[in-house]
DNA sequence: ATCCAGGCCCGAT
DNA sequence: ATCGGGCATGGA
C-alpha cells in the first residue's frame, strides 16, 4: 500500500478500485455524511476522518501514519487486490461484468464488528437515510465526541457497555422502532460474552451464521451482512429483497426465487467472492431498480 | 391515503 | 418445515 504524508494528511493516489462515494454509499455502512463531490466524512473505530478527492489524489486529511497502518488500511480492505477479484469476477458472467463496470470503485469494508451488528439489526425493514439517522441518534446520544468537522460534530458509535440497562423506551426515543429489543437482546449477548468478535475465529461462516442468528432480530439476512462486512468472511451472500429482484432478474428468468436457491447458485458461480459479488449486483439492482 | 423499506418474530398449519 | 400477519417510523 503506497501512501504519503503530507501537511497532516495522508495522500494516496487515485485508483479505479476505490471511489469514495462508491464505497460509502453502496449501502453497506451508515456512519458517514457527504460533504460535497467525492468528500465525506465518516466515523469509525472511534475516529472522525474526511477524505477527499483532489488532483488525482485521495486525501486522508487530518490522520497520522499510525491511524492510517493501524486502522484505515484495514479498514479500507487495501491490503485486498481488488483488480483480481474483479477480473474473476466479470469473466464469470456478463451481468456481473455490467455491474462491476457501473461502479468499480467499490470496496467490502472492514468494519467494528458492534457497530456493524447494531446497524443491520436497525436495516431490518428500513431504509437506508432512516437507519444512519438511528445511527447518527445512537451515537449522539450514547457515543463519545470525537471532533467537530465543517460546523458539524461527530461522536463515536457506542459500545456494548455504553448501551448497557438501556431500556427499550428510551432506545426508542433514538427511532429504533420495534427494534429496540433486538438491540437490547444483542448488547446483553455482547456484555456476557456469549457473542463476542474473537470467538468467530475459530468457526467456519456457516456456524457463525448460526451464533449470530442466536441473537433475537437477527436472521440469515442480517447475519450475512455482519460476517461479510466485520468478520471477514467473503463468502457471504447477505439476499434482501434487492439482491433477490437483480437474481431472479438476470439468472432465475423472471421468477420469484426462493432464498436457499440464491444461494447455492452463488456460491457455485462466485465461490470464495460471492460477497463480493453480492455488493456490486445489490449497488447495481437499487440504482436501475431492476426488477422492482 | 396506502404502500413499502438492505427482515424477522411468532403463532398457525 | 413453511406461510402470513404484524411491527415503529417516515417518505413517496
Amino acid at each position: 500500500m503506497e501512501y504519503r504524508s503530507e501537511n497532516g494528511n495522508i495522500v494516496i493516489e487515485k485508483s479505479d478500485s476505490f471511489v469514495i462515494s462508491q464505497t460509502l454509499e453502496c449501502g453497506q455502512c451508515f456512519n458517514f455524511e457527504k460533504l460535497g463531490d467525492e468528500d465525506y466524512v465518516l466515523t469509525a473505530f472511534d475516529r472522525v476522518l474526511r477524505l477527499y478527492e483532489k488532483d488525482g489524489k485521495i486525501i486522508f486529511e487530518d490522520t497520522t501514519e499510525e491511524d492510517f497502518k493501524n486502522i484505515w488500511i484495514k479498514y479500507f480492505d487495501f491490503e485486498k487486490d481488488y483488480s483480481g477479484i474483479k477480473s474473476f469476477l466479470s469473466q464469470r458472467d456478463k451481468t456481473m461484468k455490467e455491474a462491476l463496470e457501473y461502479a468499480p470503485g467499490i470496496r467490502i469494508l472492514n468494519q467494528d464488528f458492534f457497530e456493524c451488528l447494531i446497524s443491520f439489526i436497525i436495516s431490518q425493514n428500513n431504509r437506508i437515510p432512516m437507519i444512519k439517522k438511528v445511527v447518527a441518534n445512537l451515537s449522539r446520544r450514547y457515543g463519545r465526541y470525537i471532533k467537530t468537522v465543517d460546523g458539524k460534530d461527530y461522536y463515536s458509535f457506542p459500545k456494548a457497555e455504553d448501551l448497557a440497562g438501556i431500556s427499550e423506551e428510551e432506545l426508542m426515543e433514538s427511532k429504533t422502532g420495534f427494534r429496540a429489543k433486538y438491540i437490547i437482546d444483542a448488547v446483553n449477548r455482547a456484555l456476557t460474552g456469549e457473542i463476542d468478535e474473537e470467538k468467530f475465529a475459530a468457526l467456519s461462516t456457516e456456524e457463525a451464521r448460526k451464533l449470530l442468528m442466536e441473537i433475537k432480530g437477527v436472521g440469515p439476512k442480517v447475519a450475512d451482512c455482519v460476517l461479510l462486512f466485520s468478520l471477514g468472511r467473503s463468502d457471504a451472500f447477505p439476499t434482501d429483497v434487492w439482491v433477490k429482484r437483480v437474481m431472479s432478474h438476470f439468472y432465475f428468468d423472471g421468477k420469484d426465487t426462493p432464498v436457499k436457491a440464491i444461494h447455492s447458485f452463488a456460491y457455485d458461480m462466485f465461490g470464495e467472492y460471492a460477497g463480493f459479488a453480492q455488493q456490486y449486483l445489490f449497488n447495481y439492482a437499487r440504482q436501475f431498480k431492476i426488477g422492482a
